[in-house]
DNA sequence: TTACGTTATGCAATCGTTAGCATAACCATA
DNA sequence: TATGGTTATGCTAACGATTGCATAACGTAA
């Protein structure tokens, strides 16, 4: 049978300097009505008797719980790694711890996530919703209970909600303008499924560069998956079978793009000779295959410090909490070897 | 100002339907000493008044958070986020939230991860040291406060706790036997830091398959680094500055191998034929490039499963938490064309 | 009818920290 | 010396859920 000891609290410390557990409080927390002398003894104390503060009692009396959760897809993509690198960055600075759930882009799995980040009275909620979810009771519930919260990249624009997305529209329409001044005109889309504000985004940016050029869209050069690492693959096998022709891909992942890449390299396909490649997110990979692989940097780092710091924003009052902010970040095409037909380094 | 409105507690409901706020909470939690008739008028008062138990409350009154912190050097690594999937796994069917924390292979970081995670008294803590971690006082403290805590992957085997790890000594030595058995005898080998026991293993399993084949262990072949996506390329030019001759490179890493094999590409170096490669990892690019990597498969979904599951025990005190539970995982080789000089497929 | 067991519920303390409202001790000023 | 203002600390009631120990209500057997 485990015998958990008992940790030291306040009381305790209380109890050793002779003080009551509201100055040994007041002292920890550098209260400045507690006089030097005090505080001295009772930090020293607190130190020698290996104290340490119970965040549970804390928060259920302040009602703060100096955490935020956030909630994820998926970690297994750089681009969620950093973006939660950014996010704790800022927090951490800020005294704020950070709880993260998996969605597996599961919308039950979601519902789940926030339910147990709402009972553990996190002070606020940043989701980057599944791709599956089509459904947003669960985030109009944290709008009625007033918690804070704030969607990112995967949104849901049409609610009046805070967010912080990149451009995806840009993003994409400047992938395909540049495969299309590559020289490229029957321009491939392996797109994500089109309920995610980002995908259907993206596929807006990929016709208006089309269009901008007068280059008709056409239907079956657009393939539609779920962009794990086989859908680039599959894509590729399907425009072949199909006997749709096409002198470049701009897929909306790394991943697919890379194994599209695979696929054609088999066929004795060149690149970006014969099909130009690009890719979306600047997956650290990208940089070690061959061809390098051009894509679009959606500067995750920065879109996590921008979700802390709109927190922090949140919890001092800095701003009105019923002023939607809506924050907009611009990506960035990076261009390598797969995409670069008429230059050479 | 923020309105926050007043959440609703069992003390609502209990002035709701008339019983106290004792039996409420039994009736929630399907405590038979509640006849049938009240725990449904109970139960569908609280949904209908959407009742969310505080978590935070009941923790601090129970001393327990059912949630389990976890400590990794960084989620962008597949490698973790798997980890982390299988631990979620186990742990959200048993009712817990898993809390996680980056040390960005920082031993300060890890430390105050480690702190906030004890201040909000989770059940128990995982954590994978960090690569600067070499101190291990912050671990000792968890033992002397009888918090239950679990070593994974890079753990400090000195150290009589519970440990779940691969065997990084067998994926080494097989990688390496299988470079030898393709043909190869001065096998580069790109080590990272050696005081991971991680690493120190797979040298020590490096070595050992050199001893068995007869081959002399080459100072001049070992290169050690971070291993970060920089490093394999920086080896190669070591090795060619220096004039070193070698027919294949073990890369502990996959990022390192890749960068090493896109470097070779680039001098006119034949893969496998010139140089064979093997990484280590199995992060799911390295299917994807070319020629695809041979690497080691370190399972750690079940890895992260095996984590959770022994948490349980310990929770259940199923097992003597004074015994040591150490659990050493098989690592799996994966071979691919990167590697493959004799076969073809 | 009495005594006792069951069943269903209430009472009140507790977890550790915080904070509003005293209050004691001291000093300075009129 | 009386009054008022500081300064430093204490008292006590929260925060919301849980739980050991009553106890009321009812039935049942002697």
């Amino acid at each position: 049978m485990r015998q958990t000891k008992k940790r030291v609290t306040i009381h305790d410390i209380a109890a050793a300097s002779g003080f009551t557990a509201s100055t040994v409080s007041r002292a920890l927390q550098n209260d400045e009505r507690i006089s030097d002398a005090t505080r001295i003894i009772i930090e020293s104390l607190a130190t020698q008797m290996n104290y340490r503060s119970n965040a549970v009692a804390s928060s259920l009396r302040t009602g703060k719980s100096k955490m935020i959760g956030v909630v994820i897809p998926l970690f297994n993509r750089t681009f969620f790694a950093s973006i939660i690198g950014g996010i704790e960055t800022v927090m951490k600075q800020a005294g704020y711890s950070v709880m993260i759930c998996q969605s597996n882009d599961d919308y039950e799995s979601e519902k789940a996530a926030i339910s147990a980040l709402m009972r553990a009275r996190v002070d606020g909620i940043a989701i980057s919703v599944a791709a599956q979810t089509e459904n947003f009771d669960h985030i109009q519930l944290l709008e009625n209970e007033q918690i804070p919260f704030i969607l990112f990249d995967r949104t849901h624009e049409e609610m009046e909600v805070h967010q912080v997305m990149i451009d995806d529209f840009k993003g994409a329409k400047d992938a395909t303008l540049h495969l299309i001044e590559q020289g490229c005109r029957k321009i491939a889309y392996f797109a994500g499924v089109q309920h995610l504000t980002t995908q259907k985004n993206r596929t807006l940016g990929y016709k208006a560069a089309l269009a901008e050029k007068g280059i008709g869209f056409d239907d079956n050069l657009m393939i539609i998956s779920h962009l794990k690492e086989g859908s680039g693959d599959n894509a590729v096998n399907i425009l072949y079978d199909k006997g749709i022709e096409f002198d470049a891909i701009f897929a909306a992942s790394d991943y697919s793009a890379v194994a599209a890449m695979r696929n054609l390299q088999k066929r004795g396909v060149e690149i970006p000779k014969s099909v130009a490649i690009v890719g979306f997110s600047d997956e650290p990979f990208t940089a070690l295959v061959t061809p390098a692989l051009s894509t679009v940097n959606q500067h995750t780092h920065l879109m996590g410090q921008t979700v802390a710091t709109l927190f922090m924003n949140l919890f001092q009052n800095e701003v009105d909490p019923k002023l939607m902010n809506k924050i907009i970040l611009e990506p960035e095409l990076i261009i390598r070897a797969s995409s670069l037909k008429k230059q050479h380094f």
